[in-house]
DNA sequence: AATGTTCGCAACCGCTTCCGG
DNA sequence: GCCGGAAGCGGTTGCGAACAT
């Protein structure tokens, strides 16, 4: 029985000719309705194909080129906080998408962040590195980061409800009540070495410094924003202190 | 110079969530 | 309230380029 109609769909590498079709394509009818956007641009390529074409090639917006020092540090900070929700992560970092941060943290980040002896999914010391040693003798008067709890291991990354799942969300802001109770501790050791959450290992409890617990999108929008540099972040948590004495209110944003 | 290995990027796949009927 | 289609997300794979031997 051999099936009639529907074309086989091309796979594999895009043409020039093809990226051009879809471009035009969106042009003419905007994103969206990507399942019938291939047929009505002439395209032999499924709706999904079309989409992440689109939004990890085609977009105008897309910034191309190397990684900065910057954009790593705030991607480092940003995965601290929210696991692999990359595109959550990408979100924060104009111009880049999704899969080119994904891409770039295993290839790149994760690597790097071993070498420094970093456990890359957790942000912990990897055992038996100097990493290690030195949140084991971590001092007290070491700032912030050594009062503060540990973020929730994200060894269980929601790997297999992957997708929506975690983020089960779009690209905007989500999954809030998920993360809060690692809020606080990521950011403020990112105030260190974003590489390393060293003094945090092993320690738990009490921290009342207020994390941004937020239950509105814009409060913790605008908290992601803030991680954008130290600055902005530390501002971003003393007005937090202020305004919201430190309790487990939202950062008055 | 040739061959093998590693690396990085683009694309695909399966799953989950959202939304309208 | 339920169901089905559409969209979005993260994980994984495939392939070409770069590098090492």
């Amino acid at each position: 029985m051999t099936r009639a109609a529907a074309p086989a769909l091309k796979r594999g590498a895009w043409t020039p000719e093809e990226d051009d079709l879809l471009a035009r394509a969106v042009a003419r009818e905007g994103e969206g309705r990507w399942r019938t956007l291939p047929r009505r641009a002439g395209l032999l390529r499924c709706g999904k194909s079309c989409r992440l074409r689109w939004m990890n090639y085609l977009r105008p917006d897309i910034k191309r080129g190397p990684i900065a020092a910057d954009e790593e540090d705030l991607i480092v900070r940003l995965h601290r906080l929210l696991g692999n929700r990359w595109s959550l992560i990408a979100g924060r970092l104009p111009g880049r998408t999704d899969n080119e941060i994904k891409n770039y943290w295993n290839s790149h980040l994760s690597k790097k962040l071993i070498k420094r002896g970093i456990d890359p999914r957790t942000h912990m010391p990897l055992p038996g590195t100097a990493a290690a040693a030195a949140a084991a003798v971590a001092p007290d008067n070491t700032p912030a980061a050594a009062k503060l709890p540990v973020a929730p291991p994200q060894t269980e990354q929601p790997s297999s409800s992957s997708g929506g799942g975690v983020g089960g969300d779009d690209g905007g802001s989500d999954d809030i009540p998920a993360m809060t109770g690692g809020v606080g501790a990521d950011v403020f050791e990112g105030l260190g070495d974003p590489f390393c959450a060293v003094d945090a290992a092993g320690r738990g409890g009490g921290f009342d410094i207020g994390c941004p617990l937020v239950d509105d999108d814009s409060a913790f929008s605008s908290f992601l924003d803030s991680l954008v540099s130290e600055t902005q972040l530390a501002s971003y948590f003393d007005g937090f202190k202020n305004t919201a004495g430190g309790d487990d209110d939202q950062a008055g944003a």
